[in-house]
DNA sequence: ACTTCGTCCTGCAAGC
DNA sequence: TGCTTGCAGGACGAAG
């Protein structure tokens, strides 16, 4: 489940590879990737990526001329890019799990691009909860003039309602403050709302919640405690992006959907029923939002202000 | 206007 | 052993 910091690293990887790159063709393999744009993809051919950009989970190749490639991963979304068919070095393959088949359509290839480079970028996605869409920019909402210090941004026009994320140094602080502190839904619902702060999905917002010691079933928050859910936020996206940045490959540009990933660092995820690490007490798991959610009933607390 | 819920989809895990 | 059922997840549209 790509969250900001997977998202981000993707992005970095992308730009690397796609900067000044022209798409000579565009293939997708079913209507299901495309299922978001009416045109296909056909409108990127001919043009040239000229930056990799996210908001949020989402990122697109801006290609000039109000035309973006618009890309959601879902829950195990890939790009990779290769050397043409037949040509890849041999021993090259080292990765756990990496049964796709090199060369030939790999298995749940979604859609291909032909670069003018030579190389081919593919968009693999085993369940299909990602898409890529051609579309137009619009003018976000956020940073109204006037507004506290923050700064208008132009955006495909389906990401408009996306909210900053909490390293986008334009990030309304105040605003995200004064709604943590006054929200009646449970802090994790507003943390995993995209529309209030953006990147954070189950994983992260469990991690969250666990170091700020914050239930998950809290609602308005104190200032303290919402300030210091803010700031366990940034520590845990920053150490997932710095591990992150270690995991790439010449030509991968996304690490393994399973064995990639950030898990090492979890101290709440997926660790119900084993001791907390901080009061030995067994994680709790709990269905808040029809989501699973780890925490630890003894140090997670609701402030009360 | 606001919040919650159901839906999409596939592969793996657990249960009978 | 082989089948069925359940679970996982992001975002959106529908329903409360």
């Amino acid at each position: 489940m790509p969250e900001l910091p997977e998202v981000e690293s993707i992005r970095r990887g992308l730009a690397e590879h796609l900067m000044g790159r022209r798409i000579l063709t565009a293939q997708a393999f079913g209507t299901r990737v495309i299922r978001r744009a009416p045109r296909g993809l056909a409108p990127v051919v001919g043009r040239t990526v000229r930056a990799v950009v996210r908001r949020g989970k989402f990122l697109w190749c801006d290609m000039g001329e109000d035309l973006a490639l618009l890309a959601h991963l879902g829950m195990s979304g890939q790009f990779r890019i290769d050397e043409p068919s037949g040509s890849e070095g041999a021993g090259g393959e080292e990765r756990a799990g990496g049964s796709d088949n090199f060369g030939g359509k790999r298995r749940h290839l979604r859609a291909r691009f032909a670069l003018d480079n030579g190389r081919v970028l593919d968009f693999v996605d085993q369940r299909t909860f990602g898409y890529l869409a051609p579309v137009a920019f619009q003018a976000t909402a956020d940073g109204q003039p006037g507004g506290a210090g923050s700064k208008r941004a132009v955006v495909p026009a389906p990401v408009a309602h996306i909210a900053r994320d909490l390293l986008d140094p334009y990030l309304d602080e105040t605003a995200l403050l004064e709604i943590l502190g006054t929200t009646r839904r449970a802090m994790k619902r507003v943390l995993l709302d995209q529309n209030i702060v953006s990147g954070i999905g189950n994983i992260y917002a469990d991690e969250m919640l666990y170091r700020a010691r914050i239930h998950p079933e809290a609602t308005a928050l104190t200032n303290r405690a919402a300030r210091e859910l803010l700031h366990a936020g940034r520590e845990v996206l920053q150490a997932a992006l710095a591990a992150g940045g270690t995991s790439f490959d010449r030509l991968y540009v996304h690490v393994n959907g399973e064995s990639g990933y950030f898990e090492r660092s979890l101290q709440a995820y997926g660790r119900a029923g084993q001791p907390c690490e901080r009061c030995g007490t067994p994680l709790q798991k709990i269905i808040l939002g029809g989501r699973s959610t780890t925490l630890c009933p003894v140090c997670q607390v609701a402030p009360i202000g």
